[in-house]
DNA sequence: TAATTGGTTATCATTTATGACAACTTTATT
DNA sequence: AATAAAGTTGTCATAAATGATAACCAATTA
């Protein structure tokens, strides 16, 4: 149960959209509403986001869900 | 936050997923470890899933976590 | 050096997903 | 009609996500 790798990857993919985009953990938190410490976490694959979650990022970024998942 | 419409078209693509392999909800649930009952909530849209749960039902499908959103 | 910016980590309260079980309804099938 | 299979709903305990605040580190900039 310790197979967090998912979540790491898409961590990964949403921190790669994120600085495309010039933006700060900061600045992406804000367009989803939530804490600047909450998308590091998200990022580092500390936490299992719920589909709500990776919505609001997706929706922030300006992609698709399909691209959170594409890498 | 009632703005449920991601998870139930995710649902509706499970569910469309997996009559298309010929398995009840029950095999589906099975292959995923949990509940029947789980499962009905989750293609109904009612619970927002984690990643792990959406991975652990794309998995069980054969289908890649992409396929979950295509739709 | 001091201040700012970007990111991380710890901790907390609240909410909710998960996993489970039982009871129920609906839909075949014999 | 009776049985079985498929799906739904209610409820529960436990674990964990969310949302928030604060403190911290690292790098940059004035």
């Amino acid at each position: 149960m310790s197979d967090n790798s998912i979540q790491i990857n898409v961590g990964k993919q949403i921190q790669k959209l994120r600085e495309s985009k010039g933006l700060s953990q900061q600045d992406l938190a804000a367009k989803c509403n939530f804490e600047k410490s909450n998308m590091s976490r998200l990022e580092a694959g500390r936490v299992n986001p719920t589909l709500s979650t990776l919505e609001k990022v997706a929706k922030a970024l300006e992609v698709t869900l399909i691209e959170l998942f594409s890498f």
